[in-house]
DNA sequence: CTTGTAAACGGAGGATGCCTCCGTATATGG
DNA sequence: CCATATACGGAGGCATCCTCCGTTTACAAG
């Protein structure tokens, strides 16, 4: 048909809505239980509704990662937002970055399925990629302002770093070690009160037991 | 295993050795150019044999992704071998991590499936990530013998690195990020000479705070 | 409230891929 | 050359993917 109002968008459907949800939902328990190996039909069941109505929403397998994944990514950037107004910089970008690990954590079966699709989607990937750049970005940015820790350290250099510590998430005690080496990581981002230029550091005594109680 | 008949093992019968070549050379280039979706039967097409033959050597999708993973692998290993024999020991570090990149750019479809089947196995991790950081370590300690890189940096921290970089492996242009990113790093783990680097890159602040152990 | 209609729903079913099973073919030792 | 263990190949049962279409339902206009 020749339409010619480009913009007319009748409001969607308030089943449509909240069916849509229902399977995103489903679908983020089933993948996190069953990794890739999930059916979409047992997704399907789960949410309630029918095969039919998952594809129409999301075309494809993929199609319905990526939903899934831009809405873990999405929450951790609002965790971010969440985290500027709290009273301490240094205490809020560690949280977020521990928050980052628990997130990994508790996808297991998902965490390859996800890093498959944006794999797959060079332009989720860049979104991605920027939304926690920004996330920590700012976060950073709050800590530097306060002088709590150094500036000479980007965003992207922790988000690299982030992704190197949970690189072992499946070998056993994976976690321990990564909220470990993240402790050590924001210790070092500090600005340390002894030394200007921390250039040949020795081993110092932890001021923070590494380990939650 | 408690085998009661001690060592009965026929040779193997030369079609069977030629067959399982065939397969792993096939589901090579099948993995490369259609990722985790090519089909097994596509494999054994390629390869030039029939369904059950692929089955039998490789009973399980997985298995067939973790023979393909071990052997580029073991590959990677041989190739840190070879270059312990080079000239040069910065340049020959430099040209294995670059060789991981190119490895990373050329299984294009492949990464994400071994990525998948790595975090499956936790086995097959720490093989990999011990092979792997071997392989560093060995030309890395003869770099720092020779007295041309620093040598407060570990293995581990440089295939951290190595991965990290490679983590955007589908953005347009990553590879010559990548490799740029490498130099620049192999650049940072040199001993400076007395006046500045030769090969500077007056971007940012070159001053990186070394990791205490 | 009633009614018309577009939008959404659900699931049957064709297509495709996974994997097993077994009859046939072949390499190897005697 | 024979015997036999070993390997080969592909038909077929089963599960899953995804499409298609008849039925149902939300929304708006009268």
């Amino acid at each position: 048909m020749a339409d010619s109002s480009p913009e007319i968008v009748r409001k969607p459907r308030a089943d449509a809505v909240r069916n849509r949800e229902r399977v995103l939902e489903a679908a983020k328990a089933v993948f996190s239980a069953g990794g890739n190996e999930a059916s979409l039909e047992a997704v399907a069941r789960h949410a309630g509704v029918g095969i039919g109505t998952l594809y129409r929403h999301f075309p494809t397998r993929e199609a319905l990662y990526e939903a899934v994944y831009r809405r873990e990514v999405a929450q951790l950037g609002d965790l971010a937002e969440q985290l500027q107004c709290a009273p301490e910089p240094v205490a809020a970008l560690r949280r977020w970055l521990r928050a980052n690990v628990e997130f990994v954590a508790t996808k297991k079966g998902m965490v390859a399925a996800l890093a498959l699709v944006a794999a797959g989607s060079s332009e989720l990937q860049a979104y991605s990629f920027d939304r926690l750049t920004k996330a920590i970005g700012t976060l950073l940015a709050r800590a530097v302002a306060a002088g709590a820790i150094r500036d000479d350290i980007s965003a992207e250099d922790v988000l690299r770093a982030l992704i190197g510590m949970c690189y072992m998430h499946d070998q056993p005690g994976w976690q321990t070690t990564a909220l470990r080496l993240l402790d050590v990581f924001v210790d070092g981002l500090r600005v340390q009160p002894d030394h200007k230029a921390p250039t040949a550091k020795p081993a110092k005594k932890p001021k923070r037991k590494p380990r939650q109680a």
